[in-house]
DNA sequence: TCACGATTATTGTATATGCAACTATCGGCT
DNA sequence: AGCCGATAGTTGCATATACAATAATCGTGA
């Protein structure tokens, strides 16, 4: 291999963002779904939930607009959540919309993950230190900023 | 929904780690992999290629202690990787073991790859400041005192 | 009214991710 | 030699993720 190439492979295992970013969502992610699983939950499916409860009633594309997901993902991720009885579709008029809510299961189920969500908080806010989780808050915050609600 | 509850999931709402963080993941993840669609590669199969390279002869194990990734998942992401040509298994003593290593193409794929790498890279940097980028940095070292290779 | 572009969500396809269970092999101890 | 715990990866299963293509519906302008 010669030297510019292994100076390039250099640089980016030295310095690429989104390798490192990847690992910490991958061990973050893991304290989360370890702590939640007893529950049978996922902490990306509490994610749906939450954001599920402050609209009451839930449009897709909505919750897609806040947590950044592609609306295809959102469409089968909703599925299981369904399926356990934590969400449930509502009729609406518009027949393209497929507005959801929370269910009183799915309320409960969120009281129950409480303490379990507090103790992996507790262990990314350890790892993370306070100013890591501060600036966290500013990168969400200017992604907020970048795409608007019109 | 009453109070108690309402107020629990305006808590996770806004102070949860594991939800900004996936946010960000999801939106770096995909600046980079914009970046790289031309080239046929995302951002996930870059890390491992890069590792790889670094390795020389790459063992899973090895490779999953530093990206803190599940065997499992290796064990099947290597395989598009090898179907492209770019990594490639090498036979053992020890028939237990599958190493892989890079091949030339793939050499030469990761050097075509640097220019939508950097300018992905220029576009996460803007959006998570320097700072952030330090305290990436500081987050993935202590991962790694976290878990010393013994 | 009805034709057509816009909106909303789903489906096909491919990859990423991890747990549990399993397979194969290795190495040491008897 | 032969058993047995330890090690290295793979496979079954479930979920997460996104792009491209599609389906269904809506609203508006002719």
């Amino acid at each position: 291999m010669d030297k510019a190439t292994t100076s390039n492979i250099d640089t980016i295992s030295r310095t690429c963002i989104a390798v490192r970013l990847r690992l910490l969502n991958r061990v973050v992610t893991n304290l989360y779904d370890d702590a939640l699983r007893p529950l049978g939950l996922k902490v990306s499916q509490l994610n749906i939930l939450v954001v599920t409860a402050r609209l009451g009633l839930a449009r897709p594309a909505q919750v897609c607009e806040i947590l950044q997901l592609d609306v295809s993902t959102l469409s089968r991720n909703v599925k299981p959540l369904q399926a356990h009885g934590w969400l449930e579709v509502v009729p609406d008029e518009d027949a393209r919309a497929q507005p959801f809510r929370l269910t009183a299961q799915g309320e409960r189920l969120i009281e129950k993950a409480i303490p379990a969500w507090e103790e992996a908080q507790r262990q990314a806010t350890e790892l993370l230190g306070n100013e890591g989780v501060a600036l966290l808050d500013q990168a969400a915050k200017k992604l907020r900023q970048t795409r608007p609600e019109a």
